[in-house]
DNA sequence: GTGGTCTAGACCACC
DNA sequence: GTGGTCTAGACCACT
């Protein structure tokens, strides 16, 4: 069984949930190089989805070097991980820049901003 | 002539442009309690896009309390600037926490955030 | 009527084919910025194929900063011709030097190459 | 062992890889007239790729007449290799003149093409 | 009206 | 078996 999961009734596309889903399943070093995705045909029939649907996922993924397929073999992931980790972590920065700046003109205390990060920091290793 | 403006280019849709766009103004207090809002088919001639996406707008806007309009007459800026202010933070702050959760995940350290943060908050008042 | 055309029966995907196809009216100013593409229906009509088909070349020419879209309003020509024209010319210089590799490697003479450049360029301007 | 080798995670087939890949070890006299290719089976063994890949590209080769099979002993270069030669000149020649014609249409001067040419031929011969 | 997404089902080349 | 392409037709949000 996969530990892939969608939800159709999401605003965002289920196209782009799975490509989020199985980047970050690559990232964590659940997916590990060269290991075998499942096939479009199963995971549609797993996730109760259009295998189109997972089709443009992966060409989505494949697009972004995350992974490769070989033509009448499947699709597997890349070992660039570190790259790939790379580009999310400065993603990730500017996202967090930019509310930052947000909540600086909501005149929102640094301190305040700090503290939450304390608490998140602080919790359980989950 | 109006501060307002919208990026027709933009993949987030006109309407939701506009309404974040009006609820800034209302909360940095540039659009003042009771102050009316410029008529649909004014806002929409002088931003060059079609009346009913105003109208979708302002109809949003008041549905979350932020302005209320009276038959006949306009739209008005409601007085409850504080409610809505604390919303806006109340949102701010969850999505400050989901963002650092992230970060948190992919082993950003704290003291990078707080860096950044210190970075933002020491720019010059714009 | 439009002066695009494909072939169905090439080996290469249609979408490709119209992708391709509409990158070089776009770099010969025959397509000009902001102009307005046909609609996925109505150009799907024109060329006998399935509007889906011209969907997934529209967003190819989107992901390639060709074009842009405008929900509800339709595809339209970007205005960064040039830099679309030297990525172009980078690439076909790619293509070049490569088939001269080979052709060296095949000991052609380089004398014959010029000698075909020559010829191609002395051709009655089209 | 044997000095070919195929990419499985490049877009074009393995079997065209391999006859190209066996084309030019033909053309460049390492494999000799009459010389017997290596069995299938070997071969796929050898790059770990299915047999009936390979069978499809010798195929492909018996029928551009750059080898031949005998029933129950195997497959063995054939000696035209001056015509061999001489098509593929003429293969390279054509493409060379079409991309020629493309660098002419995008106003590449020919100055330009004739120094890329300088520069390849007067590397160092591998 | 537009583009964007999704489904269902087919066909193809490749391995 | 696999992924890649294409068709037909539907639904959605946006304008």
């Amino acid at each position: 069984m996969s530990v892939i999961s969608v939800d159709p009734r999401s605003r965002k596309p289920i196209w782009e949930q799975l490509t989020e889903n199985i980047k970050l399943l690559v990232l964590r070093g659940i997916l590990k190089p060269d290991e075998q995705l499942p096939g479009v045909r199963t995971l549609a029939g797993e996730l109760a989805i259009n295998p189109n649907t997972i089709q443009k996922s992966y060409a989505e993924l494949e697009r972004q070097g995350i992974i490769y397929s070989i033509q009448g073999r499947g699709c597997f992931v890349t070992d660039n991980r570190q790259s790939i980790e790379n580009e999310h972590k400065k993603a990730l920065e500017e996202k967090f820049s930019k509310i930052v700046s947000d909540a600086k003109e909501s005149r929102i205390d640094k301190e305040r901003l700090c503290a939450l990060i304390e608490n998140i920091y602080s919790e359980s290793e989950s």
